[in-house]
DNA sequence: TACTAATGTAAGTGGTTACTTACATTAGTA
DNA sequence: TACTAATGTAAGTAACCACTTACATTAGTA
């Protein structure tokens, strides 16, 4: 059913592919500005003037490339679910995974937040794409638990999610600088952030008439 | 007893203190790479020899920058403390300062943010300058709150307030990309976010023991 | 084998950049 | 008024950039 190109010479989409992977990876890491058309074609071995003639201008070619990541992210994110229906459990289990994303993606990340106000199109539709899915996922999830009961009512769902995973975006962009040890690992930091989160966003009812009842008893 | 520098023309400290506003101004809005050393002088009205007659390379004067910069938030965030001891109160009022402060610099935020792998020094350094001092002093203040009951004692204190600080980042970065609503306000993100740190980092009996105590009366 | 599309080589163009050199002007100061 | 330090003007250099033109080579394909 599905084809299986030849690892020729001469594929024109193959090397649009490899030229594609070499910009996100030069962009992500010299930055918009600071990435040139040369090197882009060095990494992807490919001689310049294949690339104006694949892609007509740099400019062409970032819009390229951030069709080329949401593209990615898309087929990424779409997978993994499984809840185990513990509200811990969920989000530790979503927050590693994000975490990771993130951490694997440190270099885009950083390049798309420091060019958000030069290149505002590129930087919104490559966040919105990466983050709205899951947003309405988690939500969705957080709904599910206010109706039974281990969410309390009275939570801003929306709020709450941005919360927990900009606390996680943060935390990749705090450890990924800092040489100085902040005074806890990474996996603590993972683990706190689900630990915070559980007892804030928790209904108070619940401990409460947990322990008059076992006062009562 | 303080010297009141004339505005003269020929004031060579003056000269070099509006060089680096300008520098500030146009590393924060075009990048490092992006920055060119005649936009820096052009926006000081000045020379663009006289940059390289007081900073000799880009590179020197993006060292003055940080180095001015640095000493610009040591004197910013030194003054403002008065805690009301009411944690919800305090921490609502810092999360105010800070959110503000960090959307006031959002352009340099962002530039660091974007620029940590490439010139990790001075990344790190500014984020060291700006972020320590008020952990400390943050940190500290919860560790009162452990005595007196209102934080939770298996809280790790240092994580919290990087999930505090971190949130209120991640928020000041997501609010001035998107044009598309949220579905909150800023002041409902921050509010938000201080209700879930102080519902997280809450100890649980102080509620069960207010609830049995008022059972009993 | 002939055709054609994809790629390569080489050289170059116009623009911009950081930075320099030589010299002139200005303004505080002794 | 004479000296000096700070600044300005003008011109230029060498490197690099995105991008182009003209022509040759390669490899799939009919």
């Amino acid at each position: 059913m599905k084809e299986v190109k030849k690892e020729t010479k001469h594929n024109s989409a193959q090397t649009r592919d490899r030229l594609l992977k070499s910009a996100v990876e030069v962009f992500a890491t010299a930055g918009i500005a600071g990435a040139t058309t040369r090197e882009i074609a060095r990494l992807a071995e490919v001689n310049e003037l294949t690339l104006f003639r694949h892609f007509q201008s740099k400019e062409q070619l970032l819009k390229a490339v951030v069709h080329h990541i949401t593209a990615l992210q898309a087929e990424a994110l779409d997978n993994q679910n499984e809840w185990t229906q513990d509200l811990r459990l969920d989000l530790l289990h979503y927050a590693h995974l994000y975490s990771n994303h993130l951490e694997q993606h440190e270099a885009l990340v950083r390049m798309f937040i420091g060019e958000a106000k030069r290149h505002p199109e590129s930087a919104l539709r490559v966040t919105q794409e990466a983050t709205l899915p899951l947003r309405e996922k988690l939500i969705e999830y957080l709904r599910n638990g206010v109706n039974k009961g281990t969410v309390r009512p009275d939570a801003d769902l929306a709020i709450a999610i941005d919360l927990f995973t900009g606390m996680l975006l943060s935390g990749m962009l705090r450890h990924h600088i800092s040489p100085i040890p902040l005074g806890y690992s990474r996996e603590q930091y993972i683990e706190g952030c689900v630990d915070l989160f559980v007892g804030g966003i928790s209904p108070l009812v619940v401990n409460v008439e947990a322990y008059s009842s076992s006062a009562k008893a």
